[in-house]
DNA sequence: TAAATGACAAGTG
DNA sequence: CCACTTGCCATTT
């Protein structure tokens, strides 16, 4: 349960995942650093997680820096879907990994990751 | 208040 | 390129 009425953390990452366009991804660094933590990618997950996969937000457009879906173990069946919804949405998923390099949405502007700049 | 947790990421060998 | 280690930080116990 949200105990913060202000905008945390928690509020902002599940903006940013709600911003995602069909048919791209965002990586869970990525997001955290739109939330203005590029350090908290753990976070990221464990807020997707909370929600459920029956969420109304495109949790399943998140996955790791790798472009591979990263849902650990018990949830396997979790991956599958996640898997069938990004193929649903035109994004190849092979091996449970998609490429980022392609389908990879960027944000606002291109100086706000990390270090990199494109 | 302190310790544990985790759908990650980057660095090292 | 692969396996292992270290750093990170909001949230929960």
């Amino acid at each position: 349960m949200i105990s913060n009425p202000d905008l945390s953390f928690t509020e902002i990452v599940l903006e940013i995942v709600a911003k995602i366009p069909t048919g791209k991804v965002m990586a869970y660094g990525q997001v955290a650093a739109a939330a203005g933590n590029p350090r908290a990618a753990r976070q990221v997950g464990n807020i997707l997680g909370g929600l459920g996969i029956d969420s109304k937000l495109p949790w399943w457009r998140v996955v790791n820096s790798k472009g591979y879906i990263s849902i650990r173990g018990h949830s396997h069946d979790a991956k599958s879907i996640q898997a069938q919804l990004l193929v649903a949405e035109g994004i190849e998923v092979i091996d449970n990994q998609v490429d980022i390099g392609r389908y990879q949405f960027r944000t606002w502007s291109s100086l706000t990751y990390g270090s990199i700049v494109c």
